[in-house]
DNA sequence: CCGAGAATGAGAATCGATTATCATTCTCAC
DNA sequence: GTGAGAATGATAATCGATTCTCATTCTCGG
């Protein structure tokens, strides 16, 4: 049943030609052409995980999506329509200095909501 | 093995005094005195949530918290140590214009992460 | 006091995501 | 071609959170 060199080729070639996170379902569905299974998804992010490769991106709600590691500084933009999640590049100025005295700031998240380009209705 | 006047009472007042989102388990823990369920706890918070006086907040996963419906705009804190999620007042400006062009956002959410001034180790 | 209907607690059931199992298939050095 | 060991897919099992079930208890008007 194998169609290509290597699962894990093609499923960490998908997480980077996509440019967002994509869920373990996304991925055996945009390769489902290949016969590859769920569990051979999870096998493969999992390790590539571990090895540093890509990243897990987890929203409140969804199942964890996964990106490249290397990539910039960003956030996520979650649909509410189709609950894609998108990247948005940069940050807001002084969101660490936001916590009160105190509170040691290690790291921070911005999820932005709405509707993404695709789902806006309107055909541009 | 009632203690009080009502549960609902009991769960909204604890709600509003702690100052922070709290989960189902934290809150049947704080109630432990009157013999309150789990059950009952989901019944209720999630009429008040329906009712619209508390409002159901999701952090990646971790349980659902709750916190009063009537709170100015704010984020939140969640402590890596203890995992407990506090307030946090204010907002970085022009968070919603991080979005690319065509993504219309209707609303954001700001996590930090980092240690709580109970775990900070130091006895200050 | 009495009964109807609402509320409760204990624990079983469910749900979606993820992981474990296991028989089969594939790979590759020899 | 062969065999050892790794990889795979189907599916069962697990996990934590939440919901459902149901027998019991409580509340209150009459």
């Amino acid at each position: 049943m194998g169609a290509g060199p290597s699962h894990r080729e093609a499923v960490i070639g998908l997480i980077r030609s996509l440019g967002r996170p994509v869920s373990a379902d996304e991925i055996r569905d945009g390769l489902r052409e290949s016969g590859i299974g769920i569990a051979t998804v999870y096998r493969i992010v999992n390790k590539a995980a571990e090895e540093g490769e890509i990243i897990r991106v987890e929203l409140p709600g969804a199942p964890a999506r996964y990106e490249p590691a290397d990539l910039p500084h960003h956030h996520h933009f979650e649909c509410d329509a189709c609950k894609r999640v998108y990247d948005v590049p940069g940050c807001a100025s002084g969101v660490s200095s936001l916590a009160p005295e105190g509170f040691a700031v290690e790291s921070h998240e911005i999820i932005l909501r709405g509707t993404c380009p695709d789902c806006s209705g309107v055909v541009v």
